[in-house]
DNA sequence: ATATACTGTTAGATATATTTAATAAATCGT
DNA sequence: ACGATTTATTAAATATATCTAACAGTATAT
């Protein structure tokens, strides 16, 4: 019942999750311009979906995801972000790449690495000091190519 | 020239690259038990490596990675250990759920990514005094679901 | 030495997901 | 109102990667 799909399904999903976030109407051509595919892969994948029951789909209507369709949906955003996040937030990857990576990987992180992965930026992004000291000294390490000297060493 | 791999194609080579290490000869039956695909498939993949001279593939002999294969296949080993290894080390994942991560995620970390988290983890586990306080706080965390108080709050 | 078992290959079918080309339906501008 | 443009769909082709079934080649054991 809790039919585990494809990549690409997921894609599509993602798309359509996202257009209503942004209360706009998830259409073929705006699918399609997102994902960068033609609009025939739209449509073949809007009747897989719909067979699914995860979309709401009648042709020539913008396409709404059904409850099952969000519930799976908002599980990939939350994939995708806790990714995201990881690579600008800790590891200070340029966020363009970090999108990428983020869109491509999002598809193979299992509930329990998402879980251990989503508590870590929220332990690290919620620190009571502002961003821990180790992570300052990542920051540092990161630019300078050696470890910061006395300074930094507290944080140890 | 550096002909980018599928996902399926680069766990083939990665499949070679680890019974070469393990120094076992790479074989069909092998191969096809390491990946649980049946043997005809390994068999087209062989073919279509060897088409690329990614290895060196004569009928019924055990298969050789070519050196650009070896480049390719070490690059692959290369992100499945950083992935495993931030999961386990720094997450807390159970290895077994971690190696399964790695191995789907590993084909789609670029390598600027790549190169960030290879020096995040190599920042994380050479610190002069050991594992650095704020991940034992994220220990703590992961542990008890709250910060810990007083005594490893100064690691901020 | 030959039957048996294992290993490897071929051929053909299947699934998924994409494309192009052609067409149909809807919308827009004058 | 109608021709042009945009949007959506269908049909058919293609690519990748898998499988099953059948077969071929090699090795093994008695």
């Amino acid at each position: 019942m809790i039919s585990k799909q494809s990549a690409s399904m997921e894609n599509y999903l993602q798309a359509i999750f996202n257009l209503q976030a942004e209360n706009k109407p998830a259409t073929v051509t705006e699918i399609s311009r997102r994902l960068d595919v033609k609009k025939p892969s739209v449509v073949y994948a809007l009747k897989e979906l719909s067979r699914q029951k995860l979309v709401k789909y009648k042709k020539r209507r913008p396409v709404a995801l059904s409850n099952q369709g969000n519930r799976l949906a908002a599980n990939v955003f939350r994939r995708h972000e806790a990714l995201r996040r990881f690579l600008i937030e800790i590891l200070g990857v340029d966020p363009g790449i970090a999108e990428e990576d983020a869109c491509k990987m999002e598809h193979f992180l299992s509930p329990v690495s998402l879980e251990k992965l989503d508590e870590f930026l929220k332990f690290m992004s919620t620190c009571p000091f502002g961003r821990p000291e180790c992570l300052r000294g990542f920051d540092y390490y990161a630019e300078h190519g050696e470890r910061p000297e006395e300074l930094l060493l507290k944080c140890q």
